[in-house]
DNA sequence: TGCGAACCGTACCGTACGGTACTGATCGGG
DNA sequence: CCCGATCAGTACCGTACGGTACGGTTCGCA
């Protein structure tokens, strides 16, 4: 935890006690919701000053942005290791890339700055959603396209369109759960039933996408 | 227009006053975000008092409520004659309802409403949420199950779970576009590409689900 | 014509937030 | 031992919002 923590802020050019105050400021977030996110909140929460924050982050978006940054550089996705891939062995890692996707979707943090990106993407012009999208999303996009690359490289996947492949991978494995959990679906009893979600789409897609059957 | 707004009036027992004002501060929504949701600037817009809307709708949560409620029964959606149903006109149902729920979600309307839900869906116990969801996205699904049951009847698709089969299909359909269009992705580029969207997303349903390939 | 209800426009109040300024304490380096 | 920098804590300011109260106007109705 606070390896990764050192790192994340290694990576964002963050003090130790800067990544603090961003944790708590996240904390606030997902307990509760944007209206919690006060300055007055975080400085409270983190022991520190608002003349600190301000010096920091600059202002209140500076700090939002901040808070993005550090929670995706805190993700790490580890590409999987492409070689050796037999038509078992890319079902199980598609199912794995499937169940990680649903988590984290799932996950609160993820949650909470995805409503706060959506919240604000009518008043900033999206800036937030772009970051979240380009620091988050785009990781875990990456990571199918390799493993949908490495698929046809093996001859297992058949396809012209890589993005039109992984758009069908990413809707039969989601489909409306993130917006619903975004409405505030309780998320308890959804995340039991990842699994089979995950396998029943992987089996669609292979269905749709594999040279096997 | 007119005729639409009265008919949406009579079914939540509004006024044809209070109608216009919740399309003003629909208007309002969606032009600038939940922050210029302000009880003044309805008065304003509307060209009514704040006492009023205060004595129609008993308070800013009631007014949003009211808000959701106008909007979902301003939009109706007729359900499809299921008669003489064959391979080609099934496909083609299908299509146009992809092509229709695409551009209801895609609508500013829809997108500025489902922002404010999720906006509010911490602090408020997703009270909006579950509204949008019983209004809004039911009607759909209802005409969509609808559609499946009769294919199904005519021996045109097999599945065992109709809300399986009906995740499948809205997967395939709306993908990551409506998170992407939530989180301020411009949707003009996008629209023009619906109609292909579409009719690819049914063609692999129906490799998933038609019993006729 | 007179009356009352509904309503617009505006002024008003309490509160809460973003952001700034000030004070005092801690601490490392010369 | 002192100096400068950093920072916590707090007080403060301007603003904007939700909600309420009030004067003036319109309009239906008796």
């Amino acid at each position: 935890m606070t390896a990764a923590i050192r790192e994340a802020n290694a990576g964002e050019g963050l003090t130790e006690r800067q990544g603090a105050v961003l944790e708590q400021a996240l904390r606030l977030l997902v307990d509760g919701g944007e209206k919690a996110l006060t300055t007055a909140g975080i400085a409270r929460a983190a022991n520190c000053s608002k003349e600190s924050l301000y010096k920091w982050f600059g202002d209140r978006d500076g700090l939002i942005s901040a808070m993005i940054g550090f929670q995706a550089s805190k993700v790490r996705t580890q590409d999987v290791a492409a070689r050796a891939l037999d038509a078992e062995s890319l079902e199980r890692h598609l199912i794995v890339f499937a169940k990680d996707l649903l988590e984290v979707l799932a996950g609160d943090v993820s949650l909470a700055l995805n409503r706060l990106a959506i919240g604000q993407a009518s008043r900033d012009g999206s800036k937030l959603g772009h970051m979240l999208q380009e620091r988050g999303r785009r990781q875990i996009g990456r990571r199918a396209a390799a493993l949908l690359e490495a698929g046809r490289k093996a001859g297992l996947l058949t396809f012209d369109d890589a993005d039109e492949a992984y758009g069908a991978l990413y809707g039969l494995v989601v489909s409306d759960w993130h917006l619903k959990m975004l409405l505030g679906e309780e998320a308890g009893e959804m995340k039991k039933s990842f699994s089979r979600k995950a396998e029943q789409a992987v089996s669609a897609f292979l269905a749709l996408y594999g040279t096997k059957r």
